[in-house]
DNA sequence: CTGAAAGCGCTTACAG
DNA sequence: CTGAAAGCGCTTACAG
């Protein structure tokens, strides 16, 4: 069973081919009647030009590589949905490496074998985790191919896409503020994570100004997990009894620390307010359903495409483009865990399917 | 830039590009001395061979072409993970589409981009919804490659990897009636798809088996979210309201439950005992930590490329491999919510990291 | 143990 | 508007 060539496609419309690759590439200049046969011939044939045999002789494979960490969570998936969706409407075909953990050690081997394939850029969605981005740096002269960045902290020499945490840290802040507490604590992410640090600084930064000084023991760290969340918690409500509202890093840690505050008979919010991160599907049923922070990662994902498409236009045209950091602004999503109003059972929903 | 090829090797090594290519390949018929210059001479270019090149010249790419829909959930992340590290360690590059929404008509362009490229197999981890099944079947005999299908109803014809969702329905109730519950409801996931009748199934075959009938009202749908869970919960309320347990088919819908639940002031277990399936991260934090089902996904994942490469490389020795159907059994995973200890808070945990 | 030739399935200049 | 030639970067027989 040998495969159709574009050989078979020519010898049977009778023309060169050279011609049929004319008319698969949509050229202008060919006869319209021979165009027409040829395409004629391709259809019944079912004939599919080869990528691979393409991206050869193209010296271009119009194909990306995406290097992905932390599809245990939500908001990595929602990110690579964001990208394959981009990359297939741009007509760009994704090579995937998933990165089991954050040790660099194991990069090396992922790289090579997209370079291998010849990718005409990769996308880096790693978190910025201690000091595996310098690794990556370091990689990048020798790389012939453009990256771009997820997330990370901008730097000037670099290509980045990234959420802005340390707004986001400010929105959940300020609007435990607007409610009229005080008192707020934090729960954070792991503070070797950037934007870990970045959450946390936005609320430092927001009470701050708001000339609220941030008690000593104000708050505590978590690892993300749900679990992380229950123990930073219990030991934040010792050192912290008057803590009034709390912003937690995450939505998952915020799931733990509900957990536990249900189990005291703390009752949320009116007892303590509670802000959360992500807006996974869950948020909004958890009880009561969590206000939270918004990061937008599907768009994250389509805009990282763009600009390294973008990227990589201009680069054909030997237009060097000069990396940028694209930042994405998050948004509050309100629900009833920072505020007074108490959750319906059973209530006729306002048209939800 | 010019980019360093074979011929640059040779040249430098002087030696044919045959013989680099010995070297690369790690054929035993080069002579030591010949093998150690050629190796010196690529380390210290840092020359990659380009795997484009050779999949062409091999006929063969050594990639893998991956179709998987619904990575909003946890499931399918997870499938993704196991078929990522187990395509790595086979040496298989995976090339991966997501189907953003089990609307057939978008598939074709997938497929034929995939195929474009020559892959040497395709997993298809998209679920058996309605009768989307079929489309694909319809093209499976023009396929050229290999097809393993993800958790879909096992065919002669087919090659599947699937999880015995039968199964974890029949231990989820099965659990149930140990605890001595005899009234055990049931909210089913959204009907047209095939692993929401399975579980149902497993329900009704369970309680038929005990000797139990089962009432005629018993059971709702939901559509998997939590929202519908809520919707479902509050409508069997009122059709079951001598329900002791329920089993619902997956942790989403079971979260929508329990804060139903908790609004009504109905404890859990206490007076209701829940079941869920799939043990999402968030399931062991629920309030209380639901029982569940452990579909082990990952390994489905893993399973699948085994399978798919297994079938691959006996297609080389012109073996044709005969389609199996493999299947998974869920493993039930026990927590608080079918059972009557209360949860502790803040109690010092068995050493959780 | 090593090399010259042909080929994988396309596209890119170059002629006409 | 169309074709003959050369080439993309490798590997696969075939000689020696």
């Amino acid at each position: 069973v040998a495969k159709t060539t574009i050989r078979d496609i020519a010898a049977a419309a009778g023309v060169s081919r050279q011609t049929v690759s004319r008319v698969l590439n949509e050229r202008p200049d060919v006869a319209r009647q021979t165009r027409e046969r040829v395409w004629k011939v391709i259809e019944e044939s079912g004939y599919r030009p080869s990528d691979i045999a393409r991206s050869l002789a193209r010296r271009r494979s119009l194909a990306l590589g995406v290097v992905i960490a932390g599809l245990e969570y939500v908001g990595p998936s929602r990110t690579l949905r964001g990208i394959a969706g981009q990359a297939e409407s741009l007509g760009y075909t994704l090579l995937f490496k998933d990165l089991p953990s954050l040790d660099t050690n194991r990069v090396q081997p992922l790289l090579d074998s997209l370079l291998a394939w010849e990718v005409d850029g990769l996308v880096w969605a790693v978190p910025e985790v201690g000091s595996n981005r310098q690794w990556l740096q370091g990689q990048l002269p020798r790389l012939p191919v453009p990256v771009i960045f997820l997330t990370m902290e901008a730097r000037h020499d670099l290509s980045v896409v990234s959420v802005d945490n340390y707004a986001g840290g400010r929105l959940a802040t300020a609007h435990l503020l607007e409610q009229g507490y005080r008192k707020v604590g934090h729960i954070a992410g792991p503070l070797n994570w950037w934007e870990a640090r970045q959450r946390k600084a936005g609320w430092q930064d927001t009470l701050a100004e708001a000339g609220i000084s941030v008690v000593d023991g104000a708050w505590d760290e978590g690892d993300w997990s749900a679990a992380s969340g229950s123990q930073a918690f219990c030991r934040l409500l010792e050192r912290y009894p008057a803590m009034e509202a709390v912003f937690v890093a995450n939505d998952q840690m915020a799931l733990g620390l509900l957990q536990v505050a249900y189990q005291k008979g703390i009752r949320v919010p009116r007892d303590l307010a509670v802000v959360g991160f992500d807006d996974i599907p869950e948020a909004a049923h958890y009880w009561p359903p969590l206000t939270t922070v918004d990061q937008r990662q599907e768009a994250l994902g389509e805009m990282a495409v763009q600009e390294l498409v973008r990227i990589i236009e201009a680069h054909r045209q030997n237009d060097a483009a000069k990396p940028r950091a694209i930042v994405l602004e998050p948004r509050l999503v309100i629900r009833e865990s920072s505020r007074a109003l108490p959750p319906e059972a059973c209530g006729e929903s306002s048209g939800g399917g």
